[in-house]
This record gives structure tokens, sequence and C-alpha cells, in this order.
DNA sequence: GTCTATACATCGATAGAC
DNA sequence: GTCTATCGATGTATAGAC
């Protein structure tokens, strides 16, 4: 009986802490929207979830595991955002959409990005669950510029540049704003016209 | 004579005072060297110079107070590197000259790289006395551009992000090395032809 | 100008009761 | 699972003696 009842609930119970860690990951982000990615305290972040500080042990081992889940709640939220795309199927016009979609993913949320893509919190490195899920995005950056004919590395390393430059550019001079991602389908076409030549099909 | 001696001797003090005051950043700068720039501490900044860490309020007001020193310092030095420079007369020779030695001068110490262009230190504004230097830089940056026939606002900011995008990608993924600064001069001819096509003289 | 001593805050983390 | 209580480290800044 107590065999039975146990696995009967043990599905609920998992999905009920399941929940429950997510809501704190949320908690999370938005002390992260509003303070920086760096001002995320626990203790903080006990007070928005409604809990003592301590209490957030239950759920995270240290405040690297929360870092953690973040990293990979926002990877997740990232390839979410990439998938609810219909990309043309002119892989020049995909390659545009698909780094214009990043841009855009990008500045919805500076917190966010700050965690994902620059190194400003000390000590944290990504468990090597949640560094699959960003090299996830990666593969599918690699793909959609391999199908519009960008295939050397050193081309690749360029488009990722330029994409990440006019981004930050765009999230520290001007956010909000489009002073700098204006530019960015220019510059792929301008880029990818010279990559073309270089390395003709 | 009290007058006279004091008015004989302030220069000699003041110039003490500010030999020590630079003593004091340049120990800062190592320790950022060797923890980053948010891994100075003023405990640790004190056991460097060889005092104790009260004492270093007799030189700075605040921590942001010699935050300002040193981004002052450090766009000073930028100043320096690119003055010792002697650039070719041919204007896009130059251009790819300066935008390589500000990407040099970025890759020789990231810690510096952090304090000028990144905005990683919460709440820390420069002063506007600093805050000037920067843009003393700037101005060479605009310069240069200019000479090249690149007056487009939108045609500069492209070539600040494409810099700046370059240089990030150099020191967070592969520092000491040249894969994405190699490629630096590169972007650039590909750019400025695309924009002078553009905008014809 | 430098010192000792200390205030005061914040932080991550643990112990142990309930 | 959550709580209270607390530890221990780190950090900036100030008071006041010398």
């Amino acid at each position: 009986m107590i065999g039975t009842g146990s696995a009967a609930s043990t599905g609920t119970v998992a999905k009920r802490r399941e929940a429950r860690v997510a809501g704190i990951v949320e908690c999370a982000w938005k002390l992260a929207r509003e303070h920086g990615i760096s001002g995320v305290s626990l203790h903080a972040l006990a007070r928005e979830v409604g809990i003592r500080q301590p209490s957030l042990y239950g759920y995270f081992d240290s405040k690297d595991a929360l870092y953690d889940a973040m990293f990979a709640d926002g990877n997740r939220q990232l390839i979410e955002h990439l998938d609810a795309i219909t990309f043309s199927s002119d892989p020049r016009v995909a390659l545009k959409e698909w780094l214009g979609a990043f841009a855009a993913f990008a500045l919805e949320d500076p917190a966010r990005y700050e965690l994902l893509f620059q190194r400003h919190i000390p000590g944290f490195t990504p468990s090597a669950a949640s560094y699959a899920l960003a090299e996830e995005v990666l593969g599918g950056a690699y793909s959609v510029m391999r199908a519009a004919a960008v295939t050397q590395q050193g081309d690749i390393d360029c488009l990722v540049a330029i994409t990440a430059g006019i981004t930050e550019a765009q999230l520290s001079n001007d956010p909000g704003g489009t002073r700098w991602v204006r530019h960015l389908d220019r510059l792929v076409d301008v880029f990818v016209d010279d990559a073309l030549t270089r390395s003709p099909q």
C-alpha cells in the first residue's frame, strides 16, 4: 500500500516541485531585470518568492546552482523564441531573419543576455547539461549560415562578431532604440557577399 | 618666510602627492589584471601599496573616486598609445591602423578594457573631467574615419560596432590569440568600400 | 598622513527545531 | 519544507589617537 501510494503520487509531487523551481527562477529573472544579473541576492530572491532565505536551499544547493538553472532556462527561452519563427526559404533572407531574431531576443532582456552571453559573474561556469543547450543554439546558427553558403570558420566568426557587436552597442548606448540594430541586415548582406566572392559556390 | 617657504615647497609637495596617487593607481591596475576590475578591494589595494586600508581615504574620497582615477588614467594611456603611432598618409590605411591599435590596446589588458568600455561596475559613472578624456578618444576615431570619407553617422556607428564586436569576441573566446582580430582589416575594407558606394565622393 | 579600532551593511551558507 | 538563529567572510567607510 505504501509502495503503491508513493508511486502513484510521485509524479504529481515531482511536478509540483518542478513548478515551484520554475516559479523561483521566474522571480530571479524579475530581480535580474530590475537590478542586473549580479544584483540578484538570495535574500532578495527569497523575499520576492515569499519565503526565508535559507529555504531556498531546499531547491538549490548553492547560488551557482541558481545561476545554472537560470542559464538553462534562458537558453530554452531562446530556443523557443527561434522555433516559433517560420524562416524564409531563401537562405540569405533566413540568415538575416535568424540573426535579427537573436538580436531582438537579446534586446528584450539585457540581464538575460548578460548571463547567457557575457562573462559578468565571477566564478560561475554552466554545468555540462546547461551548456549543451547553449551549444544547441550555436549549432542552429551554424546551420543557417551553412545554408547561406557561409562555410569558412573565419567567415562564421566574423558574422558572430558583427552580430554581437551591433547587439551590444545597441544595449549599451541606446537601449530601447534601433540606432545600431537597424544596420544589421545591411552588414550581413555586405559581408556575406564578400565571403561568397572569396569562396565561390 | 613662512609664506615663501610654503609657496616654494608647495610644488614639490603636490608633486610628491601626485606621484603617490599615481603609484596607488598603478597598484590598482595590477590587482585588476590579476582578479578582474571588480576584484579590486580597498583592503587588497592597501596591502599591495603597503599601507592600511583606511589610509587610502587620504587619497580617494570613496571607492568610486578610485575607479574614476583609474578610468581617467586608462584613457590617458590609450591617448598616449595612439599618439605614439605614426599613421599612414593613406587615409584608408590610417583608419585600419587606428582601429587595429585600439584593438591591440584592448587586448593588452582586458581588465582595463572592462573599466573603460564595458559597464561592469554597478553604480560607477565617470566624472565629467574623466569622461572628457574618453570623448577625446572618440573624437580621434571620428577624425580618422572622416579622413577616410566615412562621414555618415550610421556608417561610423557600424565601424565602431564591428571593431568592438571583433575585440570583445577575441577577449572572451581566445584571449592571447588572433582568431578574431585577424579579420579586422578585411572587415573594415569591405564595409568602407560599401559605404563609399552609397555616398560617393 | 598613517595608524588602530570599529561601525555597519551584505552576502552565502549551515545547524537544528518544528 | 520551512522556519529562527547564527556563523563567517568580505566589503566600504568613519572616529579618533598619534
